[in-house]
Order: structure tokens, then sequence, then C-alpha cells
DNA sequence: CGCATATCATTAGTGTACTAACTAAATCCG
DNA sequence: CGGATTTAGTTAGTACACTAATGATATGCG
């Protein structure tokens, strides 16, 4: 009551950064669901599809490093990958603890079909190519200040 | 091979806006997990209480238009918020379909608790205000892009 | 050499989040 | 009155994402 006006925006829904990031995340990979279902993979699967085409042979970790995203959370991704014919999963011969994550001939040609996605993306986006960039620049800066932090923590 | 020539960049992992947002949105998720744990509530929990901080009875469809989370996530999510004595729910006495999320003094009380907790965060992001307001104005301009295309597509 | 430590991958468990199909209650309207 | 709609809940299934613990292999040091 008194809040509302001693405080009226601090914790209103729509000033909230999280709130928008969430809501846009979910929004844009909401987009691509469609568009990757007759790929068979899902958001997460194609950012992992997307670093091993710039790369071949990769380990967990390093793909854990390039993704932001914890060993727990790729292994039953990559089975599934592995299911689908995508990717090979075979324990590296120079490491044994490290596995070899290599695209299969499937894996390889998928990435013609991927070619067609991020314009229809772009396009499903209203947004022009300007703005676009914009926005990657500005969230790189979002993941750049927040990686000195936790540096800088740790 | 020929394409890393003729398709430098479409499907480059940096350039993607997908990747930068969906690492942004769980970086930034991320620091609000140390700060939301002594609350007892995840980010999305987080983000209903200040929804319903901001306007109190109100109903499961209500929530999930202004969250844009479905009914079925609402659902179990809100049986947490009662069991932890943050939120009641009733039916509604004019309309039995209806449930009427009302915050208990303890959930109440909590909003004391939260509003130190977005100063927190934004100097965890290590960005200005204005480079916040900026952001928070993009991913808006994302969202409205989607909502107009799925309007128009509807 | 051999043990302690470090590294890498995996598993288990919890908690979102989505779709889809279905139940059930209540209201609206013809 | 009676069917159609609305609202919430449930269930099943898939898939992230996290923490923490486990297992297996390497490596390094005494």
């Amino acid at each position: 009551m008194v809040d509302e006006l001693a405080e009226p925006n601090i914790l209103a829904l729509e000033n909230q950064v999280c709130f928008a990031l969430a809501i846009a995340a979910r929004t844009v990979i909401g987009l691509y669901r469609p568009l990757l279902e007759p790929l068979g993979l899902t958001h997460p699967q194609y950012l992992v599809m997307l670093a091993l085409w710039q790369e071949s042979p990769r380990s967990v970790k390093n793909l854990s490093a390039a993704l932001s995203l914890e060993p727990a959370t790729l292994s039953p991704l990559l089975k599934r990958l592995e299911a689908a014919g995508y990717v090979t999963r075979e324990r590296s011969s120079s490491d044994e603890r490290m596995l070899d994550l290599t695209l299969t001939p499937a894996g390889r040609a998928l990435r013609e079909v991927a070619l067609t996605i991020p314009p229809r993306v772009a396009s499903a986006l209203n947004m022009s190519v300007p703005e676009l960039v914009q926005l990657r620049e500005v969230l790189h800066g979002v993941i750049a200040s927040t990686a000195t932090t936790s540096a800088a923590a740790a």
C-alpha cells in the first residue's frame, strides 16, 4: 500500500531484467521448436551440433566449456544425439578418461539443412539485422560481466 | 570445407542470438540462486511472488498470462509456494472454477527481504543502470516482436 | 614403484518447463 | 433446461539444468 508509492519500481515485474531475459529466452527458443522438430533436434541439441560443426572431435569437457553447460547436462543429451545417429561417442585412445565426440556422416549432412534455420528465425523475430547484432552484443556484455565477476570471486 | 569459406558465419556459435540469450538467461538466473536460497525460493517462484506482491488475489489464469507460464507449469509451483507458507490456494467464492491465490502474512513480509535482491543482482552484473535499462528495453522488443508474430499467425 | 591427488565422465535426485490428452466443475447462453 | 465454453488440475512423456556423489583413469610426488 504505502510501498506502492515509496518503492514503486524495484520489485515491479515489468522492470526486472531477469524476467525479460527469461521470457525472451523461452520465447525465442520456442521459435526454434517447429524448425528443429523436422531435424529431430531440441534447441540445446542444436547448439551442440553447432559446436560440433565448428570442430568435430571434441570431448565432453571441451563442449561443456564452449556451451557453458555442465557435463552432467551434456552426458544424457549426447546419448540422445548418438541414438539419433548424429554423433558417435568413443573413448579417446590417448586418454581413456575422455570421450571423443565425432559427427557421423548423417550429422555432417544435417548441417546443410540447418543452414536454412537462422534466416527463418530472423524473419520470425521481425527484427532487422542491426537490431539482432545489437541484441547479441548486449547479451555478450551481460555474459562477459558475470564471467569477470565469478572469476574475481573465485 | 568449402562451406567454411562460403558460409563463414551463419552457423557459428558466437553469432547465434539464441545461444547468447540462452547463456545470458541461465547465467543471470544463476546469480539469483544464492540470493533466493535463504528465502526458500527458486527463480520462477520468485517471479510468481513478484506478481503477487503487485496484485494479491489472482487466479491461475491471470498469473499464467502475466508470467507467460502454462497453468500446467504453475499448478505444481503454486503448491510448493503454499507448502512454503507464502501463499494460500482457495476456490473463489464467486466462481468456483477459479482459484484465489492470496499472500499469507509470511508471503507479504517476504517482500521486505526481497527488496534487497535487485540491487545485489545489479551489482553482481557489473552493469550501469542505463545499460540494464537498455538491455531490458531490447528484450521487451524481442518479446513484443514475437508476440505480434504469433498474434498475426493466430 | 606405489599411493595420493586430480581429472573426466556418469549417475542419482530435484525442480522447472513444455506438449498433449483428459477429467471435472462451474458458468454462460440459446 | 442443456449443451458449449471456461478454468483448473492431472497425468504421461520428453528434455534441460543444477548439485552432489561415484567410478574410472591419469598423473605426480615421495
